[in-house]
DNA sequence: GTGAAAGCGCTAACAA
DNA sequence: TTGTTAGCGCTTTCAC
């Protein structure tokens, strides 16, 4: 990993030492040379504090931009205790799930003007490590943890430094940690009340492994729904499985095999799941969704649109779910406390698997 | 974008004013109190420099480490002139191409203890410009710039400060700039010859829309591989058209609507194009493959392994391009030029649906 | 072998 | 209204 042995704890180079060129830059000092005022004017007519002629502050403006000076944000940051920077920690090499809340925490920290560290731990711990300490030593504002996982994770390690840190998508052991995640129960029961008020009365439940907390949520979300229309989950109808298109395909081959009578609507975990589903009942010359009605999970369009039907699916609003992170990464660093678990409503968008007439969007389910 | 008027050239708060609670910073300082030396003795303590008796040298490391000692980068970075930081700049929201590109960038960047701001200007020129601003500020050491487009993008204004800039998946319309790209046409080459090699005669060749320059490229090593066995494109085999299943299955229908000789083979612009002309020939009852031989383009996991049979498909080595541009980039930040455009060679992935026996994974293309 | 002092670029309290 | 000064945390001569 590290190049070279570095026991020590070094406050030295961070890297190789590179015999770099110099780059120019443009100090305050510069620009009051050039002006003919003191460094601290320069200062105040930049940054619109103190009280000065509006002639001198002009000119020094006008001087400063000519010489094209930037402020150096580190020396800024040094002062101010503050660096306006967070770290992102991602887990899953930046899988498809990460990509949107990544935009969505970006978008918001950027409207902010707080910059992001971009950090992939690829889920070693070690590499995590390395990752927080350089983020404590580039004395970031916070820290964001991102990425599902099957279980909890363990806290990250900050010591005692007090810096904020958030978990999206993605559980702490620690009961004080902080946590957004999406509303998976909330999610799958809007896909299945939908269900339900076309008509459907049969429902099965094709999803991933059943080790994942999201793969548990989302039955019970799924068995709520029946519930409040006085259905039960029927027998059979619940096959838990993998994540992949095959899956899919070979649970409607299981579901129909049997002669019980055979779903008339299948609520999936995932798109994935859910494509698999709508080429198998294809090829058995199951017409959805005339026959059946499909509902998928993730609304993750490259699989839904190209679906033939295209995929009514549950979409848990991950853009969103990271501007959240970043509103409230913004709220822990300026000293507000938020503990415990905060979920995030999912959307139902509809497209043709369900043979809904109205294209409404569902209304968000009730997030915590 | 920014919140509230902010004209001024500013070097004063990058955000809102935060009422933050201090966050407690162990000094250099006060490992030099707790252990009753001078602060350079620490310093050269903890950074194995000068000379100092070895006694000295370990009290301080201890006595840092019992404290919790974490030097600060702000200050280091302010003094060295250099803030081992980079900027990362997308086009594409994070698109599936970028990803990987990313993960390669970030991971050889961190072995060589970089970190790297992400900035995503969603194609918006005006945001581009402002995440440059604040790199600027921000003192990075260099910036990439990612993202697949149609056509050249202009280069990034980053005024004298010449800063090293380098464009990867992704061309400048600067002669000047550095350029890393996949190379299209060997990739192309590959995949064709592959096919050719396994008797195949008539190569049909489905892919995108022309004004991508990747599908002029790939066109282009198409027909070389063909020309090298003594092959045309035959007539009405090159059909561009759009990225998606939908065009893959239609463009197949047009492939043998027609009464000449249906193709024997088709090389594909796209994995998702690929996967919906294998779904068609199945509906066709033509055996893939047997009958018809498929080579796609892109190698993305999730398309190719789910398609049946899974594509043997060109894999552009995204993440080793990522990898290539750490290198390069931290070449030229250490004062090496380079400039114009250099292509990374793709590899050719093994699956099933060519029909070969051997698993040989292909020999890589030769990039430039 | 160790310490004092200057300085990186900037801000802010205090004098003038 | 402007300038002087001290200091943010660290490194690096240069004396001792």
């Amino acid at each position: 990993m590290a190049e070279g042995p570095r026991d020590d704890i070094g406050t030295g180079a961070a890297g190789e030492e590179w015999s770099r060129p110099a780059r120019t830059q443009v100090t305050i000092r510069d620009v009051a040379r050039a002006s003919s005022v003191s460094v601290s004017t320069v200062s105040k007519a930049l940054n619109n504090s103190g009280s000065l002629r509006q002639q001198t502050r002009d000119k020094v403006i006008a001087i400063a931009k000519e010489l094209g000076f930037r402020p150096n944000d580190l020396a800024q940051s040094l002062h101010r205790g503050q660096s306006f920077t967070i770290g992102l920690i991602s887990n899953d090499n930046f899988g498809r799930f990460s990509i949107p809340i990544m935009e969505g925490l970006e978008e918001h920290l950027t409207n902010s003007r707080i910059s992001v560290f971009m950090c992939n731990a690829a889920d070693d711990p070690e590499r995590e490590e390395l990752h927080v300490e350089s983020l404590l030593k580039k004395r970031v504002d916070g820290i964001v943890v991102t990425a599902r996982r099957v279980d909890r994770r363990r806290a990250l390690e900050i010591g005692s430094s007090g810096l904020p840190v958030l978990y999206v998508f993605s559980q702490a052991d620690d009961p004080n940690a902080f946590c957004l995640l999406p509303d998976d129960e909330g999610g799958a029961e809007l896909g299945v009340e939908h269900l339900v008020r076309l008509g459907r009365r049969q429902v099965a439940h094709i999803t991933g492994p059943e080790r994942f907390q999201a793969v548990r949520d989302r039955r019970d979300g799924y068995r709520k729904a029946l519930a409040r229309h006085a259905l039960d989950e029927p027998e059979g109808f619940y096959l838990p499985g993998v994540w992949s298109e095959g899956w899919g395909r070979e649970a409607v081959a299981q579901l129909f095999r049997s002669s019980r009578e055979p779903p008339d609507a299948i609520f999936c975990g995932s798109d994935q799941i859910a494509r698999g589903v709508t080429d198998a009942l294809r090829e058995r010359g199951i017409v959805v969704p005339k026959q059946v009605s499909i509902v998928g999970f993730d609304n993750w369009d490259v699989m839904a649109e190209a679906s033939r039907p295209p995929l009514t699916s549950v979409d848990m609003n991950l853009k969103e779910l990271g501007r959240e992170a970043g509103r409230r990464l913004i709220d822990l660093i300026a000293g507000k406390e938020f503990r415990g678990v905060r979920r995030i409503p999912c959307t139902l968008v509809i497209r043709e698997s369900c043979g809904a007439r109205s294209r409404a969007a569902g209304k968000p389910t009730g997030g915590i």
